[in-house]
DNA sequence: TTGTAGGCGTTATCAT
DNA sequence: ATGATAACGCCTACAA
């Protein structure tokens, strides 16, 4: 019966020392064959329960784990999906924060410099924190991709056709990120976090913007500002455009505006402008958080109070809105429940293929909320 | 010669429809054999070169890309490593802020709040940023995982032994993390960013962080400062204690100490006590950047000037250090080169497992560096 | 309910 | 230099 390979390593006890337990091993020592044991294994019905028993115990005895590629190779699924960061160099769908490009920061050489800011973009970590805490209850692991190269891109789709993971979970995508079609083109399982690009089939999971904008005028006007102002970010970035939108149509008056890149600095800067142009301002609304913060600094430092002379709102409720001081009043993106809801979505699109004509792409629209703190 | 087997899909073009072509495929495509076609996908020598041309042109035509998974079945290798950050709840190697427990942060319920607080972690991006830079010419992608609890470390165990990656690159454990210990006594490769327990043989980076606690001193002595305090991390954390103890042995005077916890929160606390005890002091060191920049808000808010009045210095040079006003003078971590080394130490080791009586683990230490901005 | 047997796509060891 | 031919470890009809 012995097939006469690996002498048999009586050894138990699950430690380390050499080749690992298969199978046929865990078949051997509880007098069954290999199919039952991976029934056992994988918890199919249909098993008797005494055997069951005899193989449990033997899997323990012998320490046995599946091998994960022999079993990717057979089910065609790799239990991971790429959490792929993407954009190019500028403007994600919200998180290109960053601290400006400070002295000091991110390496000597200034390469990776992206991978290096989006990481420390607070908006991002909750992604993050989302996305895994989704992923776990499935037992799949997320592998992280930047992409903000052709190369990269090219990477990132070659991952994917290698069966490297079973599909994208795609963040920090801006509106000319060409990786969202390339995916779709592919065929390949994709979820984003933001908008497609007019025309581009995929499943995702975006913020009622506009909305968010519009509470964060009406707050403002509620409380008696009536000379306002606004920071953008990058006009190439559909979410801000419509979050300035929604400000300015519940604002229903003249705005001052400024354009800023989601960066603190970029923040200050678009503050001072606003300032000069309008000194008698008395609310602002940054379509970031950090981007409040660094208006909140510009404000403080010329002399005005805040909330008392100029009241400040943000946006997406980071942790940039606690770390300021004060606290920004802010508009809030779930963006773990957003996170969790594209696990879902891509989970369930690796199991269901898209298939064109006859049934589209599904979308999850979230809705912001406001969170009032002490700078409005 | 047909097999019979998938009826010859003539496609080309690459694109994404039915089945993907094998090596099979391509040998048939070339009129050469699999084996061929194998050592001309993996670049190996005793290769015609007319026949190169031949199988890359097949390759091209057939759009083939290697499956990993078979791949790894043979090689034993997946190509992937498993990127950890552990840490049970409380006290990193260095990471652990999240700018204090406030509302709204983290998602609703809570659970999982330590990955939400450890994204948000400039500290953090820095490593991560580092690794994916490190990783990307070894063709090597990693794995994100969160081991906070014992569940999640024997998850982390058993994705290793399951050949989900082939080893691990462990950031922010404290000291008495139990899972180094854990993977050195499995075998699996591993490497830590901080100082493995006692009695540990683990590869590892670190820094010398007494190193940087002098530096600090050295600084605020030479611009004058005569009255000390310093702002701790948590007495369980190792780094924190060496820094704090190079700062006192430097400072060569009485220091007023107060404990914080990584946070800004914990910074503003301890500074209030600091000031409380020693209301003239001109001179404070935080153990982290994140901790300076609520002291430096505390002191500001009593009326203190940065850095006529008071002189503060912090540590890690993370992007706290530039978002906070003043800009903070700190001590720069080289963060992202140390975990390009973890990367390089951690890929030699899947290549020459250690073997433990004869050759032992190697460490590599990294020096600090002071960085001069505005608070000091 | 359980066992048998074939195949998933690669790499690697042999001859040739 | 190239081509057969085994494994690699697992899942899954299919048969019993």
């Amino acid at each position: 019966m012995n097939t006469g390979r690996g002498a048999g390593r009586g050894t138990g006890a699950g430690a380390g020392a050499g080749a690992a337990p298969t199978l046929e091993d865990v078949a051997r020592a509880a007098g069954v064959s290999r199919a039952t044991v991976s029934r056992v294994v994988n918890g199919v019905r249909n098993v008797d329960p005494a055997i069951q028993q005899v193989v449990q115990q033997a899997v323990a005895a012998t320490g046995y784990v599946p091998n994960r590629a022999a079993r990717s190779l057979v089910t065609r699924r790799s239990g991971a999906v790429a959490l792929v960061v993407s954009g190019s160099g500028a403007g994600s769908t919200d998180g290109d924060d960053g601290q400006g490009g400070d002295d000091g920061q991110g390496g000597h050489g200034g390469r990776g410099a992206f991978a290096g800011r989006v990481f420390q973009d607070p908006f991002f970590g909750r992604v993050v924190s989302g996305v895994v805490r989704a992923l776990r209850p499935a037992g799949v692991h997320p592998v992280l991709m930047f992409a903000d190269a052709d190369e990269e891109r090219a990477q990132v789709l070659g991952y994917l056709t290698q069966g490297g993971a079973d599909g994208a979970l795609l963040v920090g995508t801006h509106g000319r990120d060409p990786l969202p079609g390339m995916l779709a083109a592919a065929g390949l399982p994709a979820v984003l976090f933001a908008r497609p690009a007019d025309g581009e089939l995929l499943d995702h999971v975006d913020l009622h913007h506009r909305h968010g904008g519009e509470l964060a005028a009406r707050h403002l006007l509620a409380r008696g500002c009536r000379r306002l102002a606004a920071i953008g970010g990058p006009a190439e970035v559909p979410a801000s455009r419509e979050r300035m939108a929604g400000f300015g149509a519940a604002a229903g008056r003249a705005v001052a505006l400024a354009e800023g890149d989601f960066t603190l600095d970029g923040g200050e800067r678009a503050m001072r402008l606003l300032l000069a142009e309008r000194p008698d301002l008395d609310g602002v609304f940054a379509a970031n958080d950090l981007m409040a913060q660094g208006a909140c600094l510009v404000l403080r430092e010329h002399g005005r109070r805040i909330p008392e002379d100029v009241a400040v709102v943000g946006f997406d409720d980071s942790s940039a809105a606690v770390a300021s001081r004060p606290r920004l009043t802010t508009v809030r993106q779930p963006v773990e429940d957003m996170a969790a809801e594209m696990v879902r979505l891509l989970l369930h699109r690796v199991d269901t293929p898209l298939r064109p004509p006859g049934d589209g792409p599904v979308a999850s629209l979230f809705s912001p909320e406001l969170v009032v703190r002490d700078s409005a």
